[in-house]
DNA sequence: AACCACCGCAACCGCGAAAAG
DNA sequence: TCTTTTCGCGGTTGCGGTGGT
């Protein structure tokens, strides 16, 4: 089991990429491809390990790389991305042209952060009358309210798949594509791209307010959040289209009513395609009264 | 001017999944 | 069907740059 090592450890360079090397490397992969990431250092008569070159070539030399700040644009598909899906960079990616997977991430964990962070400082007074929402069941309010989050993220996964189903196949691919989804990416239509948008645009509305409410007073009863918990991996929960746990336990646990008038308004976005307001009229991100904790924003620290 | 702390980014590491044999 | 190999992803590390003292 296990892998083996991705190199032969002989003394294979490691460390930043000289220039010639990175002309080694482009000129053997313009001339003949990316196909064998293994062979690919013997072959352009680099001695570095494939991974390296792989990683090198991804991350930095690829053509089609965009450089340069990001745009406010990537950044709020950025918020709501990662909102949806959560750290999966590679399909966060999969949505913005000529960005990596590890440059998407780096912009996360260091600007997005702080810009949370930030916000949050700002809303640490109704934190502090909002403190007791709680129920007291944790002493760490960072840890509990990272759990709120992420419970809240995960079921709106959740109900994604669950639309994903029962919608066209093209909605379904969205959430279904991973490394590969460059099909969404190169989704001219709206309709591929539709999903994120309109399930935060209801998840922020009045409607996924009360199932909200619904779903996590429910959810409260069963299963107190565990404070020690590390946010809960996408993983863990079963793939989109999948008659899922997480599903079953999202309507099983909110109001059928909410849940349904949920679907229903979803479809009905997805069926008008008013996507046109992306970005417009709603919040990227549930506002304190929404989720019924201020101290949301600390979710990320 | 020198030192220190912090920040951002490129690169590395280890794991799981997929593909190949 | 099982084992081995390869790839891709996400998390983490470490170095260089920058600003503050």
């Amino acid at each position: 089991m296990g892998r083996t090592p991705c190199c032969d450890s002989k003394a294979l360079k490691k460390g930043p990429w000289t220039p010639d090397e990175d002309k080694l490397l482009v000129d053997y992969v313009q001339a003949n491809g990316s196909g064998n990431w293994r062979m690919l250092p013997k072959l352009a008569g680099l001695n570095r390990c494939g991974k390296s070159c792989r990683l090198r070539w991804t991350n930095y030399l690829r053509p089609d790389i965009k450089r340069g700040p990001f745009t406010p644009e990537e950044h709020k598909s950025i918020l709501q991305l990662h909102a949806i899906v959560g750290n999966k960079w590679s399909m966060i990616a999969a949505q913005l042209p000529g960005r990596t997977d590890n440059e998407i991430k780096n912009y996360w964990n260091t600007n997005v952060k702080k810009q949370l962070r930030q916000g949050h400082s700002a809303a640490v007074g109704e934190q502090a009358a909002l403190a007791s929402l709680g129920g007291g069941a944790t002493s760490c309010p960072a840890a509990r309210h990272m759990a709120q989050w992420e419970t809240a993220r995960l079921e709106a996964e959740a109900r994604l798949s669950l639309l994903s189903s029962t919608t066209s196949a093209a909605t379904a691919s969205f959430a279904a594509s991973s490394s590969s989804s460059s099909t969404v990416a190169a989704g001219a239509d709206h309709v591929t791209e539709a999903p994120p948008d309109i399930y935060l645009r209801l998840w922020n509305s009045e409607v996924g307010d009360s199932f909200r409410k619904s779903a996590l007073s429910a959810g409260r009863e069963e299963e107190p959040v565990n404070a020690s918990d590390e946010a809960v991996p996408v993983s863990a929960f079963a793939p989109p289209g999948d008659d899922s746990s997480a599903v079953s336990n999202v309507t099983a646990s909110a109001g059928a009513d909410e849940y349904q008038v949920f679907l229903d308004l979803a479809a009905e976005e997805l069926e008008l395609s008013s996507f046109h307001g992306r970005h417009g009229g709603f919040p990227l991100f549930p506002s304190a009264d929404m989720l019924g904790d201020a101290s949301l924003y600390t979710a990320f620290d």
